[in-house]
DNA sequence: TCTAATAGCGTACGTGATTAACAGTTTATA
DNA sequence: TATAAACTGTTAATCACGTACGCTATTAGA
């Protein structure tokens, strides 16, 4: 009776149980409920993790879950973190600046072939091991950048906050493979007064899209926000060091 | 019969709904329908945004709704964009730099004083009208820099996406008065093989935890963020403006 | 006047999260 | 060794929610 106060979310993320003398063997443990839902949630979305589907999927009731688990939010917050196990660490031979670039593309290949990511609570949580690796591979490639961890910390927040919208951007754009701006544009004259939307309409009045044949200036998107981000850190980073950072 | 397919959410979300010609008169309104919605939400939080308290408080029943809505989802998007009417317009006296930043800054504010805005499906949406109007606004500040608009675009997205990573960032250490990182910390010696984070660990224990009277040399985690990301913009801006920008 | 389209309602069903009481099992301790 | 405490899983029940279906009343055009 000694806990009670709040959530043994912590320790349970870390897979450290107080291992319990008394009481029967547990059939379950957290690790075999989160990796059920883990494959309920990629096979048909996070909208099928279901507490009674993770029994269902363990052979067991419902209820056995809460035993292991304070309940369905604390599920998925360690679900969160269970996928963060499958971001391929890309190569460690990299500078800081291909490094981040990688790392960053990593976090948006998993939103990717994963989007019930995006649906997560991933931010206003503690990390996580798994997370917390990711993090730690974050700070290999900055490894040589002399900045207090505070900075670095928030660089790597930025990266992957823009890695998210960058993947919800990339998922929206797949769904409808001709021109995104053409549905946008299509909405507007349709709907939109241009008299109430005037610096917008302007400025896509002077839009030319792209021919069929030709790159558009700004090649791709993805690349185009990504060069932003980058330059932005690259140019904190040069401006703390001093001198250029080593290839 | 000829509607069917998809759903009319666009029209409905610009006010457009065919004007029935016949059958009684509607006692209830999309508009009304949205603000009951958004005065719940504002009292007691998103999860309390349920068809039948909406219905409630309108004094009909649930299912009067759907007669207005396609369904919750729809009511959702409604409400989104409903909320962001309520983005207070910054001082149009600003140079793009300035006028963003307080765009960016007016994004935060809303956030933190609605956290619900955050669980709101925003991204993968057509912006309805007021999300528009301040994407309008937008691109007034970019007014005189002379970017395609899918460029314009892009920033203006990246911008926003960072606002919603920096409030959600806020809302958190909000909660925690604490100095944040100390939780953090604490959880890092507690539970985590500093075998198993050691460039994590190596950068965080040259750290040093900013005295009492001193400000931290990132004085704000939230400045230090918009900055890099402005620097980043400025720099693309600048680069294809070729001379610098107006005041 | 008649008819078809429309607005709102009542009922009902399926699903999901979670509480409460309970029964079986193992281990620490008396 | 016996007993009690602690622990695990189950069963039953509750409550809230989204929404499909069918009905009735209303209104404008034919």
């Amino acid at each position: 009776m000694m806990e009670g106060m709040s959530s043994d979310l912590i320790p349970r993320l870390w897979g450290k149980s107080p291992p319990g003398r008394r009481g029967p063997k547990p059939a379950l443990s957290v690790a075999q409920i989160v990796e059920a839902a883990y494959v309920i949630a990629d096979e048909q979305g996070l909208a099928a993790v279901s507490m009674a589907r993770v029994a269902e999927a363990l052979g067991c009731s419902p209820m056995a879950l809460y035993r292991h688990v304070k309940n369905k939010d604390e599920l998925l917050i360690l679900l969160a973190d269970r996928l963060c196990a499958e971001l391929p660490a890309p190569s460690r031979d990299l500078g800081w600046r291909d490094g981040l670039a990688a790392w960053m593309r990593a976090q948006v290949d998993l939103s990717l072939s994963r989007p019930w990511f995006l649906d997560l609570p991933l931010v206003g949580t503690l990390p996580g091991p798994n997370r917390l690796a990711w993090i730690d591979l974050g700070f290999y490639y900055l490894r040589e950048v002399t900045l207090p961890p505070e900075e670095k910390m928030a660089i790597l927040g930025i990266i992957s906050q823009y890695a998210l919208g960058e993947a919800r951007i990339e998922i929206e754009a797949a769904r409808f493979p001709e021109n995104p701006y053409a549905r946008f544009e299509e909405m507007l004259v349709t709907y939109a007064d241009p008299e109430r939307f005037p610096n917008l309409m302007e400025s896509m009045a002077t839009w030319r899209p792209a021919g069929p044949g030709e790159e558009s200036d700004s090649d791709d998107p993805s690349a185009f926000g990504q060069r932003l981000l980058m330059a932005g850190i690259a140019a904190h980073i040069e401006r703390h060091m001093g001198r250029s950072t080593p290839k």
